[in-house]
DNA sequence: TCTGGGGTCCTAGGACCC
DNA sequence: TCTGGGGTCCTAGGACCC
């Protein structure tokens, strides 16, 4: 009998940071979002006061009083210490999907392994997790729902009777699938704990909620709804997107903005060896401004060919903005998303573009790849809009003192 | 003053075809 | 006067996840 089991890091943004710095294994800590936003990550000892994705400036009073440690987010860190997790619980298993920063699935047969996993990750990386077993991936996730709060760090849930003593105190909204939305609508169908969900018609689910909780009500039966993909697809898309430091009002602005989101999709894209065929770009407001309606708006469009060509992706980008921006309208975000994606070398060649054109466009962009000091104009020198932050990381597109200057 | 960013999947509805 | 029905593809929007 082979099992799934769900290994979590605990409190991953913030064990990554204790690594580093020992001495906050003692403190509450917790990371903040970009921007310094929202509450992302909190040690245990938090998580009783401070709500997940809570505002950071609603609770900072409350974080101060408590001595709590906060720290801004630090993504590289954690995506290299994912990695190293990952490749530890890789040597371990053979049948494993990595499912999110700080989860992975995998099949096992035996508790042992589990707990063999679970003590090296930690020995070799620092990193504390929990695993949940059982039969599918829905109940792996109750079942490390019940190694985290005990503390216990391995819980096998496979037992009929454990498994519905579990579900009747587990309130809808808390399954893995059911978020807020689909929590109310469930609890107005009469179904507020997890086992109230599982027995309902199959005949209801499906018809008043869609095929998602059908199978989430069938896994908490037992049945396998969901299974290990080892081989994910590869991503649909990609989309660059970030919130202003302060309101933008100008297209000017907008354009520095758009320009600039759209040329980090077009090295994200350049960096998974893919080529997009569709660019969408979307503008909003800020949604919590009580006195301003929210205005929300996207355009999309089909490129002229596959491409990864910064300059042709940036252009594309503005002109599908253009009609979208209005004045008198304060923006808080906008983003450039890249989808359509191929594999580069299957790309045909353009007879169109002639060859030396196109081999001019991958040496730049081949330049521009290596060396992160250079950037377009097109993507603004001041850039005002940008969040504060984000100037002590990087020097490189902020100041003058660091542009370089090349001849192409 | 200050509320993240990057993804996935599903559904409904329109366009188009025969 | 009477205005089909089924399939496919595309897109927008909703809901969820971490």
């Amino acid at each position: 009998m082979s099992y799934i089991a769900l290994v979590d890091c605990n409190s991953f943004f913030v064990s990554c940071e204790r690594v580093f710095r020992p001495e906050l294994w003692k403190r509450p800590v917790v990371v903040l979002s970009n921007n310094d936003g929202c509450v992302v990550a909190r040690s245990r000892d938090v998580k009783k006061f401070i709500p997940m994705g809570a505002p950071y400036f609603k609770y900072k009073e409350l974080l101060d009083r408590m001595g709590v440690v906060v720290c801004s987010s630090n993504y590289e860190l954690y995506s290299d210490l994912s990695s190293r997790v990952m490749e530890t619980i890789a040597s371990l298993t053979d049948a494993l999907e990595i499912y999110s920063i700080d989860e992975a699935f995998l099949r096992l047969d035996r508790e042992e392994e589990a707990i063999a996993i679970r003590k090296k990750v930690l020995q070799w990386t620092g990193i504390p997790t929990s695993i949940g077993i059982a039969k599918n991936k829905t109940l792996a996730k109750v079942a490390n729902h019940i190694a985290k709060d005990k503390g216990s760090g391995v819980k096998m849930l496979i037992d009929k009777e454990e498994i519905s003593s579990h579900l009747k105190t587990l309130p809808v909204e808390e399954i893995w699938g059911i978020g807020r939305r689909l929590g109310t609508r469930l609890r107005a169908l009469g179904a507020s704990t997890a086992l109230e969900f599982r027995e309902m018609s199959e005949t209801k689910l499906r018809g008043s909620l869609g095929v998602v909780p059908l199978r989430t009500a069938l896994e908490l039966r037992g049945e396998t709804a969901f299974e290990l993909e080892e081989h994910p697809e590869p991503k649909q898309g990609v989309v660059s997107s970030r919130s202003f430091g302060r309101p933008v009002t100008t297209w000017e602005e907008m354009e520095e903005a758009i320009a600039l989101h759209a040329g980090k999709a077009a090295a994200k894209i350049r960096d998974d060896g893919s080529q997009a065929t569709y660019l969408q770009v979307f503008l909003l407001t800020n949604r919590f401004n009580p006195l301003e309606a929210t205005y929300s708006r996207v355009a999309s469009g089909a490129l002229p060919g596959p491409t990864d060509f910064t300059p042709a992706l940036v252009q594309k980008a503005k002109s599908l903005a253009k009609p979208l921006f209005y004045k008198n309208v304060s923006y808080k975000k906008c983003g450039v998303f890249l989808g359509g994606l191929v594999p580069r070398k299957t790309v045909q060649e353009d007879l169109f573009i002639d060859r030396s054109r196109r081999e001019k466009e991958e040496k730049l962009m081949a330049l521009l790849d290596e060396e992160p000091r250079l950037f377009f104009l097109s993507e603004g020198i001041k850039r005002g809009w940008k969040m504060k932050r984000d100037h002590t990381s990087s020097q490189y597109t902020t100041s003058w003192d660091y542009l370089l200057t090349i001849k192409i």
